[in-house]
DNA sequence: TAGATTTTGAGAGTTACTCTCATTTCATGG
DNA sequence: CCATGAAATGAGAGTAACTCTCAAAATCTA
C-alpha cells in the first residue's frame, strides 16, 4: 500500500546520467524537501514544522515546496511503489488464492522498504498514530491503492470489479492493513510487521471470529 | 456508525421546558448553524461555502460557529447517535453471532435516520464521495465508533479487545461500511441501503470470496 | 435587584495553500 | 558557442480555516 512503502524513488541510479541536468535537479530538490521535512519533524514535531521552515532548510522557496508536493502530509507520505506492487500482484499465478497473493506481495513490500529505510517507515506509522491529518491522508492514499486492487481482485474471483462485494473486500482490506500499521506503531514497533500482516490477513480471509476459540 | 446517522438530536422535545433558556438557546444556535450550512451547500456546493457565509445566515459570529463545531466538516457530520447504537448492540442476546447483532443494529439505525431526515443522510453520503475532507472526517468518525465497538466485539468472542484480531475486525468493518456508503451514493441512492449493508456484512462474515461462484 | 457565570462578538494572528508574473535556468538547433 | 524556446523558480499578493484574547452582553442565582 502506498503509504507503507519506503520514500526513496525506485529509479535505479544507473538511469541518472541519461536523465539530463534538469531531471536530476528535480529529483535532488524532491529529496532535499523530504529530508528537510523529516529532520524538522524529528526535531520539533509535525505541527510545529511549517512549510516556510521546510523551504528554508531545503534551500528553496515555499512556492517550490508546493510545486513538488500538493500538501504537507504528502511530503511525508508520497512514494512511487504502488504500481510495482500491483504489477507483482498481477504476476502471481492465476490459480493462487488472492489472499495468498496479497500476503506474498505485502511481505515482499515490507522487506523492501524495511531494507531501504526502516526509519522512514516507522516515522510514517508513528505520524499516522499521532497526527490526524497524516492518518487521513494515509487512509486516502491506501484507498486509492485499494481501488486499483479491485481489478486484480475481480480477475481472480470472476466478480464485477465495481460490484459491492469486490469493493467492500478491497476496502475492508485497506481498513485492516491500516489498523495493522496503527497496532505496530502503538506497540513501539516491537513486533515483526510481516507477522502482524499475516494475522490480519487470517482474520480477513477466514471471516470475523464468531465463536470463542 | 456516527456519520451515517441523522442530524437531529435524539433529545425528546419534552425535555426542552425543563432545560433552561440558556440550554435551549444553545440547541437552537446549533440547529441554525447546521441548517444554514446545509442550505448554503445545496445552493453553491461545499467548497464555495465559507464559514463567514454560514455565520451570516445563521445570524451568529464566525467565532460562535467554531465554538459549536471544531471544523467545517463537523457541521455536516456531527450527530449524537453512536452511544445509542452501542447500547443497542450491547443489549442484543449474548448468544447471537456478533455479525448478526451488527446487522440488526445497522438496520435499525438506517430505519431511524431515514425516517428522521433522509435528505441529510443522502447529502452526507454524497459529500463523502465528492469532498475529500468530508470523506476523511467521516472515516475518522467511524473509526472512533469502531474503537468503541471493540469492547462489545471482545465480549462476544472472548478475545482481547486491544488485540490485533479484534482491532482488525472492527476496522475492516468500518472500511466495509464506508464503502457501502460510497457505493450507495455513487449509484444515485437507488438501492436500499439496508440491502447493501446486508451484502457487505455477508462478505465480511464469510470471508473474502476466494472461488468463482 | 446585585453579583457571579456563561456566552458571544470583535479583532488580530497563524498557516496551509493558490495564482500570477517576472526572472532565471536549462535544452536545442544552427 | 550562441540564440531561441521551454521549463523551473522566486516573490508576492490573496484566500480561508482555524486559534486566542478580551471586553460586552445575556442568563442564572441568591
Amino acid at each position: 500500500m502506498s503509504t507503507m512503502t519506503a520514500a526513496r524513488s525506485p529509479l535505479s541510479p544507473t538511469d541518472l546520467p541519461r536523465m539530463g541536468l534538469r531531471e536530476r535537479k528535480k529529483l535532488k530538490t524532491r529529496e532535499a524537501i523530504r529530508a528537510a521535512t523529516y529532520g524538522l519533524i524529528k526535531e520539533q514535531g509535525y505541527d510545529a514544522t511549517t512549510i516556510e521552515q521546510i523551504a528554508d532548510r531545503a534551500e528553496v522557496s515555499p512556492s517550490t515546496v508546493f510545486r513538488y508536493f500538493p500538501t504537507k502530509e504528502d511530503i511525508v507520505l508520497t512514494d512511487e511503489y504502488d504500481p510495482l506492487m500491483l504489477e507483482e500482484l498481477r504476476a502471481r499465478p492465476a490459480g493462487e488464492a488472492w489472499t495468498d497473493s496479497v500476503r506474498y506481495v505485502m511481505r515482499r513490500a515490507i522487506d523492501i522498504m524495511m531494507a531501504e529505510d526502516p526509519e522512514v517507515v516507522r516515522m510514517r506509522a508513528h505520524l499516522a498514530v499521532q497526527v490526524p491529518a497524516v492518518r487521513s491522508r494515509m487512509v486516502e492514499s491506501m484507498s486509492e491503492t485499494g481501488r486499483l486492487l479491485r481489478a486484480a481482485l475481480a480477475e481472480r474471483t470472476g466478480l464485477d470489479p465495481d460490484g459491492l462485494e469486490v469493493r467492500v473486500s478491497a476496502m475492508s482490506l485497506v481498513g485492516g492493513l491500516m489498523e495493522v500499521n496503527m497496532c505496530w506503531a502503538e506497540n513501539g514497533f516491537q513486533d515483526d510487521l510481516r507477522d502482524l500482516v499475516d494475522r490480519a490477513l487470517d482474520v480477513l480471509e477466514h471471516g470475523l471470529p464468531t465463536e470463542k476459540p
